[in-house]
DNA sequence: TATTGTTATACTCTATAACTATA
DNA sequence: TATAGTTATAGAGTATAACAATA
């Protein structure tokens, strides 16, 4: 990469992510995930009758946009939305047997692929790594609050 | 986000990624470049005379993407495309005056803009940070070519 | 035959505005 | 009037295949 591009944080992160990225798709793929679908799988395992509304908040993806990817993972047969009985505007998401399982396959697979591709790094290394992105991350959302 | 995913690098590495997309977009629309547009200005100010492929290797965009980046650059007066006398196929890349203007303007304010993000972290731990990613890149592309 | 640049095309991800049904 | 979910749509970015001109 140029010298003078190199000494911008956003460009290195877009070509690491980049990498990742293609590395898990081709993971997911055969599963019948994509990047979209398997993040937003594992948060409804993790948080079983989290709403989409709230789930879009987690995941930081627009509520229009998070329609299709939550279509995608019904018609698998692997989420169920269900009308909340208190609001019933809202849909609480749950995930199938056969959902939670293809999750455990992916988080599995996911947390292989990229151990594979940060065995260049210290187990310290690493922590200090995500602890970095995590700050940038807050700091950037109190900012955002702020203004 | 979620806990489960927030182990994973990929996902913490979107999150910040796209924070820094956006708020540098914000920067340079108003100068009529976007993310690609600004990189590609930056290497082929860096490296005049640079060749269309040479370029999409450096930026890691496939040739066929160059195209229309570099048809953006050309209409907007701020490079040139010249015939390369020893290899006909070839396209040299060169910058105009016009276009050097624009991309110190862009660079300052992407530093700018990148430092204020940035502030969170010392001097020491941005160093280090960039230079785990690029340990990443740089494995990563060994393995790729090991295959 | 292989490579440079090009066209056409498709898919993922992201973003915005307007709608419906409920609150 | 505000909110939850939805539809429609558009624009970036990325990916592959096929082509013309040139090597």
């Amino acid at each position: 990469m140029d010298a003078r591009l190199r000494r911008f944080l956003g460009f290195r992160l877009k070509r690491v992510f980049n990498l990742i990225r293609a590395d898990l798709l081709e993971q997911l793929v055969p599963l019948g995930l994509h990047i979209t679908t398997f993040s937003t799988l594992v948060v409804i395992v993790d948080h079983p009758g989290l709403r989409q509304s709230a789930l879009a908040d987690t995941l930081d993806i627009k509520t229009s946009n998070m329609v299709a990817i939550i279509d995608d993972l019904e018609q698998r047969g692997w989420i169920t939305r269900q009308r909340v009985p208190e609001d019933r505007r809202a849909f609480a998401l749950f995930v199938t047997e056969s959902g939670q399982r293809v999750c455990e396959m992916a988080v599995a697979l996911a947390s292989e692929h990229e151990s594979k591709l940060l065995t260049c790094l210290s187990e310290q290394e690493l922590d200090s790594l995500m602890n970095m992105l995590e700050k940038i991350e807050t700091m950037s959302e109190y900012n955002d609050a702020a203004e």
